[in-house]
DNA sequence: CCATTGACGAAGA
DNA sequence: TTCTTCGCCAATG
């Protein structure tokens, strides 16, 4: 298995309404790939695996800078799945980020 | 091999 | 709180 697939691994096991960030990503991988690259990964993500529960470190959408990608709609993913965003745009990553079971890592 | 470009993020100003 | 700056690293030309 191509190591990168540890990172699809992990966002297929977020629950649903519940999110990651790219950071807490790689920190779960031991850093073996930056913040960063995580993103590029994710920009190939495989059809199954639910990209829009990855949002940055801020609690907001990423993929709202994307000019080539319809605007708003990891937004309404999330919101279908009963996250709430705030004026700004953005979660509250106090109460959305999945904290990984312990025996899980 | 070198430069540039991102679905990033922490630290400063 | 908003904006830069800088480190990060895979991919691309």
């Amino acid at each position: 298995m191509a190591p990168h697939e540890l990172v699809y691994d992990w966002v297929r096991k977020i629950p649903k309404g519940r999110v990651l960030t790219y950071g807490v990503i790689s920190l779960l991988l031991s850093k073996r790939f930056s913040a960063r690259a995580v993103g590029w990964f994710m920009h190939g993500s495989p059809k199954g695996v639910p990209w829009h529960r990855v949002v940055n470190a801020s609690g907001g959408c990423s993929t709202d800078r994307l000019p080539d990608f319809p605007q708003g709609l990891q937004r309404h993913l999330l919101e279908r799945e009963g996250v709430v965003f705030g004026t700004n745009g953005k979660m509250k990553l106090k109460k959305y980020l999945w904290i990984p079971p312990v025996e899980k890592r």
